[in-house]
DNA sequence: AGCACGCCGACT
DNA sequence: GTCGGCGTGCTC
């Protein structure tokens, strides 16, 4: 059936399909007809096999909408079938994945892969068979913070810095204001989203809300599920709710119903960097998402990130007061050497280990072993840092437990030991432990990086709010601004004083960064062409051939230079290309936000 | 990815 | 004139 011109289409009859490919010069929406015998089926978030004729081939894609005209010119095709009549792209997740691709001149279609699971046959044909579980009401009384979220409140805020007790168990301070703050969203009749960096901390969460009045309606994704189990519980959150969608990174993409507001946990972990192109982190999804939606946002972290104290400031997140309750931290004396650990350090130790667990945070795996060894455990180390020697050998008889990436432990068992774990692996301790010894700090400190004080000082709160009330925190071998903010617990003076430093040296997040790297002739005219937006070349690599130079540019310019980034990856990608025996020149890439400049 | 088209040099 | 190589651009 063809339609000739001047003759009305029948309505609904042309579909506009997002293509699943990477290319640039495909991301944008293409029209087809939509034969008859597919129209029933043929609905915004269904996906479709469609041809693509210059190659002679089809291409997978998902319908975003459908409609009765087309602008585009020449003749169009039909849709080749509907792979599935299982909506599977909800409206606002297209809507989003368009903003974040747009925000860095990334591609729609790599942002679905993110945000979309896969296709599992046999869970779509199940599901078109059982049809969607019943919704149940969530029986709480919501706090005053749900009911701000759910009428758009953003916020900035600190946890209370300690452990606390949830139906017989332990978990962070954190997980138990974000479960509550869940529950009481979902007791609105709302969908809440929880984005959690790591596995560890998604099953303390999952924890505190187990038992309580949402428990029904929890909804986990993340990367530890089947294939199956993911795409059941993305269908799932797009059924009437209300959901608690609790997951890592991807979990804010997540096609959560009626969602009332997205809660983030330790935004500035990086975790939370999306290691895919187009590469947006969790809160950066979140901010878009927020304002497309107008649900609630809550940033709730150890620490004050300058990016996110820069947002305060703008006037874009509310800053809620800090709990009054802060961690008993020591500073190492003045008089001793940072190499050494004080003798009111070994006593604190020594104190604790007469009622419960020692928290030792080290740097590297490397070292946590080496307190293990120097205490007895094993033979004695080669190599052994001389601080982490000296604490092993000086509780001989005391178990020491190693947790780091090759020894995971989300929680111990109550009772003297010494827990040796690198940052990011400390387990939790029933009721909080007896003490923190955060041993490595000059070590984490000395590591590179344009956000190291801000890291450690993140890792080190972190640990601090493992510690039971009272316990005695010592930090080792550091002084200084870091060390200060950690026992004055000012951490919002700390993050203004990070972002006052970085407005005067232009460096994030006073400013963004894009990195364009390729051939030097390409390279080279788009660089001028996002000067000419106002950006402003900062840095520039050289390695055979291979140019990587870094720009800056305001906040304000940021659509304007992603828009012609994007332009100038669309053109490199249609420039020329050698037969097959020659090596492919290396492409043309932009990165927009890397993490660390140069 | 792979195909069409057009610009330009070389030949009848 | 016109054949054909190859670089460029397009794919609803």
């Amino acid at each position: 059936m063809s339609d000739a011109a001047g003759a009305a289409p029948a309505p609904g009859a042309i579909a506009r399909v997002v293509l699943d490919s990477p290319l640039p010069r495909l991301d944008h929406l293409f029209d087809y007809r939509v034969p008859p015998a597919l129209a029933d089926e043929v609905r915004p978030g269904v996906r479709v096999k469609v041809p693509l004729r210059v190659a002679g081939r089809s291409a997978d894609g998902y319908v975003v909408d459908v409609g009765d005209t087309s602008d585009a010119p020449g003749r169009l095709s039909d849709i080749e079938k509907v792979v599935s009549p299982v909506v599977v792209l909800a409206p606002e997740v297209w809507r989003l994945a368009r903003a974040v691709a747009d925000r860095s001149a990334g591609v729609a279609s790599d942002v679905l892969r993110i945000a979309v699971p896969k296709r599992q046959a046999r869970v779509e044909h199940r599901w078109l068979k059982d049809g969607a579980p019943e919704a149940t009401p969530v029986e709480a009384e919501p706090s005053a913070a749900s009911e701000a979220l759910v009428t758009g409140s953003r916020l900035a805020a600190l946890p209370t810095p300690r452990p606390v007790e949830v139906a017989g168990t332990t978990v962070g301070g954190w997980a138990a204001e974000l479960a509550e703050a869940a529950v009481g969203i979902a007791a609105l009749g709302r969908s809440a989203i929880v984005a959690v960096p790591d596995r560890r901390d998604l099953d303390q969460l999952a924890l505190a809300l187990a038992h309580g009045p949402a428990a029904h309606a929890v909804l986990r994704v993340d990367a530890t599920q089947t294939p199956a189990e993911r795409e059941r519980a993305h269908l799932a959150a797009m059924t009437p709710g209300p959901h608690v969608v609790i997951g890592n990174r991807a979990a804010v993409y997540a096609p959560a119903a009626d969602l009332g507001a997205i809660l983030v946990w330790e935004e500035a972990d990086p975790f939370h960097l999306e290691p895919l192109a187009p590469y947006a982190s969790t809160r950066d999804v979140a901010l878009l998402r927020q304002e497309q939606s107008g649900c609630g946002l809550l940033l709730l972290g150890s620490t004050r990130s300058s990016t996110v104290q820069r947002l305060v400031r703008v006037g874009w997140l509310a800053d809620r007061p800090a709990p009054r309750y802060r961690p008993e931290v020591v500073l190492p004396p003045d008089d001793v050497p940072a190499t050494r650990i004080p003798s009111a350090t070994w006593r604190a130790v020594r104190t604790a280990l007469a009622t419960g667990p020692v928290l030792v945070q080290v740097a590297r795996p490397g070292d946590a072993a080496r307190v293990a060894l120097a205490a007895g455990q094993a033979p004695p180390p080669i190599d052994a840092g001389r601080t982490a020697h000296e604490l092993g050998r000086a509780f001989p008889g005391v178990p020491v437990l190693v947790a780091d990436g090759e020894h995971v432990h989300d929680r111990i068992e109550a009772g003297p030991r010494l827990v040796v774990a690198t940052r990011g692996a400390e387990p939790i301790a029933p009721g909080g432990y007896a003490a923190v010894l955060l041993l490595d700090g000059r070590r984490m400190l000395a590591r590179e990086s344009l956000w190291v004080e801000e890291d450690c000082l993140r890792w080190w709160a972190a640990a601090a709010a493992l510690a039971a009330p009272k316990a005695p925190v010592h930090l080792v071998g550091v002084g200084g601004h870091v060390a200060t903010t950690l026992a004055t617990w000012r951490l919002t003076d700390f993050a203004d004083r990070q972002l006052a430093d970085r407005r005067a040296l232009r460096f994030p997040p006073a400013v963004r960064l894009a990195a364009v790297s390729g051939p030097l002739a390409a390279v080279e005219p788009l660089v001028a062409e996002l000067v000419a937006e106002g950006a402003q070349e900062i840095g520039r690599a050289d390695e055979d051939g291979l140019v990587r130079v870094t720009v800056r540019f305001d906040y304000a310019a940021g659509s304007r230079v992603a828009a012609v980034a994007k332009a100038g990856l669309i053109r490199a990608g249609s420039a020329r290309r050698p037969k097959p025996p020659a090596p492919p020149p290396p492409a043309l890439r932009v990165r927009f936000d890397p993490h660390e400049p140069i």
